[in-house]
DNA sequence: TTCTAAATTTAGAATTATTATAAACAATAA
DNA sequence: TTATTGTTTATAATAATTCTAAATTTAGAA
């Protein structure tokens, strides 16, 4: 599924935080990446357009888009930071403990994996996460070096 | 699955480390905890018994077990911590983002799930998490006091 | 048992991601 | 405009983890 820089924007807009040109590029960052990023690696995209921007205003907007529920917290990647990932719909993430990146694939089990904790866990649910950790392909061959 | 902490000892072992009281002592600890401790559970658990434990030797321990896959280490519990699951078998795990607590749940098509990525993935696949996070029942009644 | 070399533990310092704070700034509404 | 509230910013504080170097322990040989 396409993920939209509006649903991001009119997400913070619904509940209740205005909007301001520093929040509308982040969530147009994240909704634009496919690389799980981090929040140091937003806040170095967008430095250049925003010279006064604040790791701390980030983090803000992240949080909010986490509490909201539209925006999913994503750790363990094998450095120490938090990933998000704006795709809330249940997907399994693949992550390479060496180069560190994060790639997602598909999988034609992961949704009914999803229906039945959500229908068995008798939590009130916020967010999951799929992710399996490995070397890629590209990491392997370096380490036979 | 039962886990053994033999498993984890003879694991460190036969990757070349020596047994030490220390290391026995922490395998044991994470092989008989249902918490899915973190480095700082441990330490704080073995405390009494080793006077002088060092942070440093259960975070070294933990590395090396994570490191030869016996151990799987979870980020994302909602406090900032690592917490390590000596279960690697697929399975599902439960977090409490109020409470910090991490419970595990069966579920009938985790290991399709896993059968599904290692085959497809192209990765060599060294450990898996699937976390679901959200709000306990007790903490749901707290939240509504 | 004693000796030796290598591995391990330890205490504390260093690092790093994240959060908290308070002052400056911007936006909204009366 | 003015008051009020929300937001950003720079910086300080916090906390988990890793690093470092010295002291200790281990396994095995003598």
């Amino acid at each position: 599924m396409q993920i939209t820089t509006e649903r991001l924007t009119t997400s913070l807009k619904s509940a209740g935080m205005r909007m301001t040109p520093q929040r509308a590029a982040i969530c147009k960052a994240l909704a634009e990446s496919e690389a799980h990023p981090t929040a140091a690696m937003i806040y170095d995209e967008l430095r250049p357009q925003f010279d006064s921007l604040s790791l701390a205003t980030v983090y803000n907007t992240l949080e909010a888009l986490v509490k909201i529920g539209v925006v999913n917290a994503l750790g363990g990647a094998g450095d120490g930071s938090i990933h998000y990932d704006a795709d809330t719909e249940p997907h399994v993430n693949l992550a390479c403990i060496s180069c560190n990146k994060i790639i997602d694939i598909p999988s034609s089990h992961v949704q009914q994996l999803d229906d039945e904790i959500t229908s068995t866990s008798g939590y009130k649910l916020l967010g999951a996460r799929v992710l399996y950790y490995g070397l890629c392909p590209e990491c392997q061959k370096k380490q036979e070096n």
